[in-house]
DNA sequence: GGCAGGAATGAAAGCGCTTTCAGACTGTAG
DNA sequence: CTACAGTCTGAAAGCGCTTTCATTCCTGCC
């Protein structure tokens, strides 16, 4: 078999050393005299040594992987997030197992036993709401794991993300400070996904802290798509009374929201506001520009894969980190026309 | 140490047979008595079973990974890919290992590295501009791997791609049938990504067939992102005489331009036409919505799952696969206006 | 009833590495 | 010169599985 692979034995025995001392040489530079482990570089190097990780991760019981768990990597905003992941993880030399559920549970949950199969040292997992058995199998595992873009209410989980509630909260008020009191949300999917709950949540709290409920017909629950942001937008704005404002729970939904409006001849924000959640990319770039939650995707990969990198390494770790979200506000939001009657505060004025 | 771990013989006791058998029941279900693999089932369920990968990976030499090496999954046309080819190699029981490299030839290199060390049984790669080393390496340990994006001209490598230079001399007579002669590039970087260089030769070769050159400063590079489209669309329209068609090497660069012009009040296509390459979902969407190349992305990233599965499995594969593109043409371009003197096709009406 | 032949099972040898454990060797102190 | 840390190295035992190879157990057939 593998006849042109050269194993570790074969660079001891070119290098007169036993493969123990090999071993290390190259794993654990420091325990073996400088000439030894000279003498073994040199041949791993001449021989084109490559370890082999199975056996490595057997006798040591570490495979060097890190798994991620999912939802779609058609979501730009989880790409983004994922890239910075597998980015730090490499300059630990750790390698990234990825796995996606697209929102199926089920799925998640064979994705999540593969990874561990596979031997993932550690795993990440998007939002809080998971499977019992997932956290089961963890447990048996002993798999560290951390949770990113939520923050987990029951402090079980080690988590590292920023309160999709509040932050919903924030964006609705800005709405309702410039004076709009007619209100329609464009929803993710909630099955499966607490952030959207969340943000959910937090868009009812806000009006209801105001005296304004959201009726059901003022919610449109649909996939995360352009298509779907702008097939969505058409049924609010067919509504009678239309909204004045349309809180959208993610950017693409938003974008396609715009979208239907230029298409309709529908001002922005003239007669109609418009919000997403997570400012991606394109979302400043547009005209108008859209008024968003910025979301660290970056920042929260990136801490994942330090949070289990120090956890590994035996170091301390917080197991409860927030991150910062900013509401950024650009062209897509205003105050609403005057035949839409002004709300207390602003008859005030 | 991992006590809670249940192993196979811990499931070939409880089950009664030797840790032989058990794993004949668990892996070659056919190789065993339906009643013993019931009841080896049976325990491994009751116990929780989960069968360590590197252990088997070691006695088996197969790990049933896959790795990938990807520039970058900021770029949604790769996440695509990607997510499409983890997806095909979960149907099949397989895990998929990520790596990318960000366009340095050197990180491309360790990656690789990494990831034959890691087991990766096949291995996925984006376009043909690679180190000799990697292609050395994969000969060593005899591992297979497929090039998507590209079609390998030197037939020495199997690919999954299509021909970027022709796609884009596609788009280029598409410009120049409606009577464009003055043109400009947006390129991405042309360094270490022979996809650009291609599709760059693609122009040129289209416009020289018909007499017209393109000169230096009609091309601008730049790395992909709406911003540098919109900075690199400016310059071009900076120029004396400016040009009528601007062809951007992807669609990202593209919708950039777009922005711009919308910005500047310059009109699309009156003033100008743009051309993209990829076709994103959000191109159909903008108003104008995109001419550009589509390219089948999910096919791509299946393709490549379906073309290792097969290999690994001894089933006969092709190694070159070439797979349609398609010119969707669109609101931002048209002909030009009158002020630009018509070339003689246009004459001769 | 005995035997060939195939199917099902078990014993045991690794897969390539890490990691005790013990031995060898060095240098320093008594 | 002996004794004793302390440092470096080697022998060997696995890590948890797969996979020959040999054995046992059937089944069918003469």
């Amino acid at each position: 078999m593998n006849r042109g692979a050269p194993k570790l034995s074969d660079v001891a025995r070119m290098a007169g050393v036993s493969p123990a001392t090999a071993s290390r040489a190259l794993s654990t530079p420091g325990r073996v005299r400088p000439e030894t482990r000279a003498r073994v570089d040199h041949a791993a190097r001449l021989l084109g040594y490559v370890p082999h990780g199975a056996a490595r991760a057997l006798a040591s019981q570490r495979s060097r992987m890190i798994g991620a768990v999912i939802p779609t990597l058609d979501n730009a905003i989880f790409a983004n997030s994922v890239n910075a992941l597998q980015g730090t993880l490499a300059e630990s030399g750790y390698t990234l197992l990825l796995g996606s559920h697209a929102y199926n549970p089920v799925t998640e949950l064979q994705v999540t036993r593969e990874l561990i199969e596979r031997g993932a040292d550690g795993i990440v997992f998007v939002g809080t709401d998971h499977d019992p058995q997932i956290y089961r199998m963890l447990a048996t595992f002993r798999t560290p794991y951390v949770l990113i873009w939520s923050l987990d209410p029951s402090g079980r989980h080690p988590c590292i993300g920023f309160n999709n509630r509040d932050a919903a909260i924030r964006v609705t008020r800005h709405l309702l400070d410039l004076g709009h009191r007619r209100f329609g949300v464009i929803s993710g999917l909630t099955a499966h996904n607490d952030r959207v709950r969340e943000r959910l949540a937090g868009v009812r709290d806000a009006l209801r802290a105001r005296g304004l409920e959201l009726s059901p017909q003022a919610v449109v629950e649909r996939p995360y798509s352009f298509a779907s942001g702008q097939q969505a937008m058409r049924e609010l704005m067919g509504r009678r009374p239309s909204p004045t404002a349309v809180v959208c729970i993610n950017d693409v939904l938003a974008i396609g929201a715009i979208i239907e409006c230029r298409a309709a001849g529908i001002d922005v924000p003239g007669d109609v506001s418009i919000t997403g959640f997570d400012d991606m990319e394109i979302s400043a770039q547009l005209a108008p520009g859209l008024t968003t939650m910025r979301v660290p995707t970056v920042e929260l990969g990136r801490a994942a894969a330090t949070y289990l990198l120090d956890r590994l390494a035996g170091r301390e770790v917080a197991t409860f980190t927030e991150l910062p979200v900013e509401l950024v506000v650009r062209g897509s939001t205003g105050s609403p026309q005057l035949e839409s009657p002004p709300g207390p505060q602003h008859a005030v004025r």
